[in-house]
DNA sequence: CTCGCGGCTTGATACAAGTCAAGTTGTTGA
DNA sequence: TCAACAACTTGACTTGTATCAAGCCGCGAG
């Protein structure tokens, strides 16, 4: 497989194979890391940027009564904090959810490259604003849509996210989530979650089985739960 | 009243009387604008960056349903995108909420002072990854607290955010939200902000009282509501 | 001065999602 | 091979918030 992060920036810019040497360059030699495991725990002062290379990962807090919130799912490609340094001390933690595989960037040698290659700056400036159009949309959802609408928008999310990466096949994506960590995601129960998911299986709109989702008609899916792709601001779209 | 932006990075960084200068030079006319008007429309393609000198402003969206969801509000020395032209097109909307006073800077000049000074892109920097930060505890209170808790973080953070800007005189904030955008914030109806503003009163915690906010204990509040005021990031802490 | 309208307030009722509980399935590891 | 455990499933009941409805307050326009 090629570098996922290499694969994500090409959804927004070009990247002639010179450049792309120069990032693979700074990249660390890749780990392994087991499932459910912390990358980053709250309170932590970050050293480096971590960019995921395989598996699964999210953004979560903690609350005084011990519930959990997942602010964000991290794919291959993505990174774990762009501008590490400049805040002191993470105000979330960052945990695997499937094994995974890591590898990590200095932030001067990134900071000097960066300073060389205005296109590749942009393509991270793009990639960090596209992460808070979806936070923006998390809001959105969280406030304004049932819980129907909920679990069909972030899976159409999810499915749009790792179609633009390469990890849909044959119209499935492996998705490692279970019902529990989906309602830590929406603020939903996970009892509650499962008689969603029950629902749009029933109504034949999508299925998510062995850890597989497919979704079966995502134009009604689309239609039903208000998601509009744009707020991805994919440039190179790929073929479907 | 000094130009609200160099108050809000010097919550940050130390800003010397040349380098604020120079900041000062990029900043175009303020310009009037009155109060529910658009600065920026979903789909528009921004072409400079906004940076609000008074008044109060919303980041929004509008679902297919009508229903509107307020994803951030804007504060004076806020700037709508600063990374403005990297993405094509706007995926929500930005309006005053109040009358409000507004400068424009054209990207390339800010670019190219923000290469000349490292500290102030530090700043910069710092302001993108605190509104991230807003962001998720957004998320993280939609998800998993419950319509008291909400509405009196959200208090608190705009009494914080408030309070580092100077805007709190007296322990009072002038605040013009009124409970319809509250709610459109938060994910409630405006009745029931209604009935948990009452609740707030009638126990003495926190009172908003002709477009004021009092906050009476804010010690209990914080400790009821799980605040923590340290995802705001804020470098150099006024006096109370 | 008063009319009209937007925002606030309060009550009665409905419903979406939560809670509690019990049982099933599937996987891991001894 | 079976024990242990985590995730999933389903049912019965509860509750927080929405909905609907009506009246009130205060301010700006005519």
């Amino acid at each position: 497989m090629p570098n996922a992060l290499l694969e994500k920036l090409r959804g927004f810019t070009a990247m002639p194979p010179e450049l792309a040497g120069k990032l693979t360059a700074l990249l660390s030699k890749p780990r392994d890391i087991p499932a459910r495991q912390d990358l980053m725990t709250e309170g932590d002062a970050p050293a480096a940027m971590v960019v995921m290379l395989e598996g699964w990962a999210c953004r979560y807090n903690i609350l005084p009564e011990g519930t959990r919130q997942i602010s964000a799912f991290l794919m291959p490609g993505d990174c774990c904090d762009l501008h590490v340094s400049v805040l002191t001390e993470m105000d979330h933690s960052i945990a695997t959810l499937t094994p995974a595989k890591v590898a990590h960037i200095q932030r001067d040698e990134l900071n000097d490259l960066l300073d060389a290659e205005p296109a590749l700056m942009r393509a991270f400036w793009w990639m960090q604003l596209v992460n808070e159009s979806v936070m923006r949309a998390w809001i959105v959802s969280m406030g304004r849509r049932d819980s129907l609408q909920r679990v069909g928008h972030l899976m159409l999310e999810l499915y749009a996210r790792a179609t633009a990466i390469g990890l849909v096949r044959d119209d499935r994506l492996v998705m490692p989530l279970t019902q529990i960590v989906i309602g830590d995601a929406l603020g939903l129960t996970p009892v509650h979650v499962n008689r969603v998911l029950r629902r749009l299986r029933e109504e034949g709109v999508m299925e998510i089985q062995g850890g597989t989702l497919t979704i079966a008609d995502s134009a009604k899916l689309a239609r039903v739960t208000g998601f509009d792709d744009s707020y991805l601001h994919r440039r190179l779209k790929r073929a479907a």
